[in-house]
DNA sequence: TATGAATGAGTATTCATTCAT
DNA sequence: GATGAATGAATACTCATTCAT
């Protein structure tokens, strides 16, 4: 599947090109940090690859650190928006945690994923940097949620939300370390076998053993 | 404990001085950048801390890029040697593993814990950087040869090792994220936590099962 | 009183409206460099107060240079207009001199005051700044003309033309400096003062002396 | 008489050279805004000037708004020592004022002179800009106090200090717009005859008046 | 050893201006 | 008549690095 790089080469719709192409900006961006870092990433960079001039990135975006924000959040809103479902949702804490995390690795592995994990949030102005901070809590906070809840119905065992959180999403945030030189495995497959090692541990399961059972 | 930040102040045994100055040098950098960043660090900042004017830094490291490779490899060659003893081990692979797991989580706690993960490796040149992914890619292949060992020899249940082996170094290699903000636990007790989530599994264990008896 | 700030809201007859909007534009540009200053203002800021876009400005005129020039020349019209019907009098110098100085002190004192003294011709290129230090060479020498006919009716004392020109007009010139932030005399006041100070001079007057008598 | 532009051809004590290097960045500055304007001159401009790279300016001076300031300052500061002077004097008032005036033409004739009265203060951030706004008031507190103690003295006749101070200041701070170009008076003799027009007024004397005897 | 001084290279940002619609 | 979109040119400022002393 070719993903056009440039809207600017395909005119239309006059009305919502504006969106498509503030939106292309924003991922032109996001790419661009994957590869080469946000510190070495100049605006240049970024309008080449939309062939376009750097002043005219201005139009849609009003800075760099802007343009950090906006990938920051594309992949942080998908995530919150994940775990606000499992939030009213009715399965167990395991199942719906379980859910968070296929949404989880969904979301990293997309092209915003190395933003959310890598870009440090001191790139960002006290402003911009307190509202990633604070999804990234919310985030933290109903993951330790879930948790509970499912220590609470019985679907996950005794364990302390706070760490396992932690291991957890540690252990979803590294995925763009190095998915990005060996994507061989789908976003699902990914999520299954993380799933699978989170909920049944590494220890040699007793023969009969069902809890195990992954979803 | 006051630890003196800056021997330049307490002269000595001249010959050895100049490695214990280098020293210092690496571990300002290397608290500088843990905390403002690699690129929000300016030698300035870092000759400041030091009480030493810019040049002299480089009368003991040969640029800004060395700096960040010596923290680098600080924390790296501890894991490592942990690794390669592990290697000569002669205890269960379990065992070997989670005495690695303690190494790693003393390793990544300490000053250098920062550069070891958040420094982004794209910061070095072709020569450094190739060497750092070498060392990284090393404790990679000894983590996964452990969880290979501990399935053969009926220790560890059975797990795709390559996954396992990224789940378990992003959960220990995400703590510089959270724990600078959050020392309230020991390296130690860090270890304990994760060693018994990662070996137990979030799931509730069956009654009387004992497999997830820690070390 | 208020003053429509923009004629786009106000549409009417078609013909003269162009004229009324340009005039519009000049003196929103004119109001704009008093407040923020020709450098610090952009033609964005001057297109939000005509609630207009930016190319709707190049409807009107040519560029911003050709703004302050038409702002330079607004102001000092009036004033040329002044000296060449001081030229045409009858009255003795000095009273043609004070008829000046108060159409000078009338103009500088309206919004096109700040653009007429503190705008660079600098600003200008060569061409329109020409033509700018042309009119104000103008004044000058009708200036100096007046002083030399008052000192040959005998209105005026023996002095030296040149300077008092000079300092005359300084004194008139430097009035926007002052008259923004302290606008509590209004332009014939302020005249008035103006006149009796270079008239009578600061030194004491003998008693009974009658030829300060100010018009 | 050439006066060298820059230091750095001729080095010297060391330990003074700095401070002469900043002056000398300081006056390149001065000429070269006084020539081409604020806005109109970029750091290269006076980095060529003194044959010096545009970084090495910055080794001096935090900013080209400092540079302004400083060459405000230079100005100013003059006027004010020469006002704090005549505060102590105890000559009559109008004798005093006469002293400030030629302290204020020696200044304002000066490299420093166009930037104390060309250059805006909006180029300054509210900090330094509030500072040469208190200088400014300062010298115009001071000269209406003298004018109101020569109207107590005796030996200026009644008036409004405030106009008159506005007047006289106008007409000293307008020098610079035609004195650059037109410098063939010193600035004594532009004191001499400035000072004659300000005391003696316009009017043509009575024969036999004395009281317009210059100082 | 250590430093004062200087620099080259790099970059985000602003803004007047143009033009197709 | 008016505008959305795009651009070229210009510029202040930062910083790692070097070198004479």
């Amino acid at each position: 599947m070719v993903r056009p790089v440039s809207p600017w080469q395909v005119p239309g719709n006059r009305a919502r090109q504006r969106e498509l192409k503030r939106d292309a900006v924003i991922r032109a961006a996001a790419r661009a940090f994957r590869e080469r870092g946000y510190h070495h990433t100049s605006l240049d960079d970024i309008a080449a690859v939309l062939h376009v001039t750097k002043p005219t990135l201005y139009y849609y975006v009003a800075s760099k650190e802007e343009m950090l924000f906006e990938c920051f959040r594309a992949g942080l809103d998908r995530i919150a928006a994940a775990c606000s479902q499992a939030r009213s949702g009715t399965s167990s804490g395991r199942e719906r945690l379980i859910e968070v995390v296929r949404s989880y690795v969904e979301a990293i592995t997309s092209d915003f994923g190395w933003c959310m994990v890598r870009a440090e949030d001191q790139d960002l102005g006290p402003e911009l940097g307190a509202r990633i901070r604070q999804l990234k809590s919310g985030i933290d906070q109903e993951i330790r949620r879930l948790l509970r809840a499912g220590i609470g119905d019985g679907s996950i065992g005794d364990c302390d939300p706070k760490m396992a959180a932690f291991a957890l999403a540690g252990a979803l945030n590294w995925i763009p370390h190095w998915y990005r030189d060996d994507a061989t495995l789908s976003a699902d497959a990914i999520a299954d076998r993380f799933i699978e090692i989170f909920v049944q541990g590494l220890a040699p399961r007793p023969e009969g053993a069902s809890s195990g059972n992954v979803s």
